[in-house]
DNA sequence: TGCCCAATTGGAACCGGTTCCAATTAAGCA
DNA sequence: TGCTTAATTGGAACCGGTTCCAATTGGGCA
């Protein structure tokens, strides 16, 4: 509660308010002897400068923004750690906005750079739309994303489309001619990547020679539950994939679930391969396509730190690679030794 | 960039600045005719107050911090999924601290309620010192702890010597009279669960007459690959344990990793519970000691908000329950089936 | 009609920093 | 020694709100 100002210092000191400022900020016009006088007062006064009036004195926040949705996803929590990250030691604080409701966006995003509340922003996974970005622009609100997608903002993501025909490849490669999409819900406006993949996924499946079948293609939204069901569905076609690709490693989970539960064997009977590489793939031994979630994050925030510093004049894209993760859930496509 | 302020608003509307201030506020203060006019003078313009004027003019930030330990740790994540729950649309910013090393935790804690930079603070599974507790009570700055505990801060969280008797009971009650325990290291001083799980577990033992072997208790940091090292010397032991309590959930995977690298069939030669319940131990179908992760987040948010309302006379408690959640890694020790 | 009180309203002072400009001091040089 | 210039320093003005106090207005009542 201790309300010591910098006057009081300054007092304390027996110097002007203006050189107490420069002693703090490091502003080289003091001499030693003041800055120790000034040093000295500061600490017998356990004088600590009051944030917000700096704020409003400098103009500056001090802090940065991360809009991020569905908190509950385990991909976007590591994304987010690759920015914690960054932000802690940045001298910046970070503030977190959550949506869980596609309500709640437009509000966070028309209403964050009018607030005055942050310096700088990033948004994961999340596709702002052209208003937003006018929005954003206009505000002069530095504004970086994470695992998203627009022209006129810079941006760390993956190839989508390279990163759905890897995974089809990869099955296709070993053998697999039958292969299922297990995918969120395609008509999302926020979410491109569903339909990235499915392109990539479908490109795969037309160099090989086979059509697309849309009995192989599910959507539904994101969970591991509704996976499931989608998996338990397409496993009981007449004439049912051999391998499935699954959006994300959640639901590639669900999948897993679902062939356990009408016992096919993984890999045996069943090829599955995920997305993201989340923790959980490690111990379940999923193979799935790696993008590197943490370091998205992680470059995501310092890209915004520097263009906070330097505007520049036009946006960046940074593309990070993909790779298939090899483990134990896809096999060689085999007729002789399924059970199914 | 708008930096209309009030003083325009207020000649635009042909009104004082202090009308329009309390138009902003919802003093009633203000007759509708004049309302209208002022109203229509910020719609016109465009105006937004600015957010750091108003923050030191009234003194309050209109911000709660959350300081959040190995934020790597899927039930660090959980809970602070259920403070996020909370705080969105409390009104209130939500600035997260992470704390990777130790020595960063003295300087949050310092450094947080000096800087005046949120009104209310939340501690997540990080025990404060005295001397931190010190420090915030004379700032005067409203703190409550989830699953963390201090006499004289208000806390969420679970009996966990409970919660360890809970565990090492069921484990007992199939049957099992050789149980190890499988945690973080002891002296860790700002995690006491680690000691108050163990305490549990000793008494559950001694209640069933069985005397504690230190052999059956390994302590290591907290991660899966160091809980699958202790697990595997510990079920080579001449005289391994039947059954494993792991502190956490994360750990208990690394037990369930080393069982599978020894060719230990799970449940049959050995049981293994964990603690937390995260979201992985379902699927995964660990048997475990649930805690109310998410709620412990929300539950601590609500009353950090309550408590910043109207200070309250003395620290409250809540305290969870824990139960267990039975699944498929814990059965009856019955030697006749056991390969080992 | 005149007076009193309550409801509105205007605006100066303030919150606690930063910054800019003018003033003071010291150093450098002929 | 006198003058120029650079280095320090003090402090008023400002950032954009909120709040309090004094002033104005209008209604109710005798």
């Amino acid at each position: 509660m201790s309300s010591v100002t910098i006057r009081d210092v300054a007092k304390k000191a027996g110097v002007g308010v203006g050189t107490v400022s420069r002693v703090l900020n490091d502003r080289n016009a003091v001499s030693e002897a003041t800055r120790q006088k000034v040093l000295a007062a500061i600490d017998a006064l356990e004088y600590t400068p009051n944030l917000a009036a700096r704020r409003l004195s400098r103009g500056k926040m001090m802090a940065i923004g991360v809009i991020v949705p569905y908190f509950t996803n385990p991909s976007v929590v590591r994304r987010l750690q690759g920015v914690v990250s960054v932000v802690t030691g940045s001298g910046y604080d970070l503030v977190l906005f959550d949506i869980e409701k596609v309500e709640q966006r437009a509000d966070f995003v028309r209403n964050i750079p009018r607030r005055q509340l942050v310096d700088g922003l990033l948004i994961v996974s999340l596709n702002p739309t052209d208003e937003d970005v006018e929005e954003l622009l206009q505000a002069n609100l530095p504004t970086v994303l994470v695992d998203a997608n627009h022209p006129e903002l810079s941006r760390v993501r993956v190839d989508n489309v390279f990163g759905g025909y890897q995974a089809t490849r990869h099955l296709l490669d070993l053998g697999h001619r039958r292969i299922g999409y297990i995918s969120d819900f395609l008509n999302d406006p926020f979410n491109s990547p569903v339909r990235d993949r499915l392109q990539g996924y479908q490109q795969a499946l037309t160099e090989a020679g086979i059509a697309f079948c849309s009995d192989y293609h599910q959507q539904g939204v994101h969970s591991r539950q509704q996976a499931r069901l989608m998996a338990l569905d397409m496993l009981q076609l007449p004439d049912p994939p051999t391998a499935v690709f699954a959006y994300s490693d959640t639901q590639a989970v669900g999948v897993l679930e679902a062939a356990r539960e009408l016992g096919r064997r993984v890999p045996q009977d069943l090829s599955i391969i995920g997305f993201d590489n989340i923790e959980a793939a490690e111990y379940l031994h999923l193979t799935t396509v790696q993008q590197g979630l943490y370091d998205s994050g992680a470059k995501g925030c310092q890209l915004l730190l520097t263009e906070m510093l330097d505007p520049p004049a036009s946006a960046t894209e940074i593309l990070l690679p993909t790779r298939i993760v090899m483990r134990q859930t896809t096999a060689v496509y085999d007729n002789t030794t399924r059970q199914v």
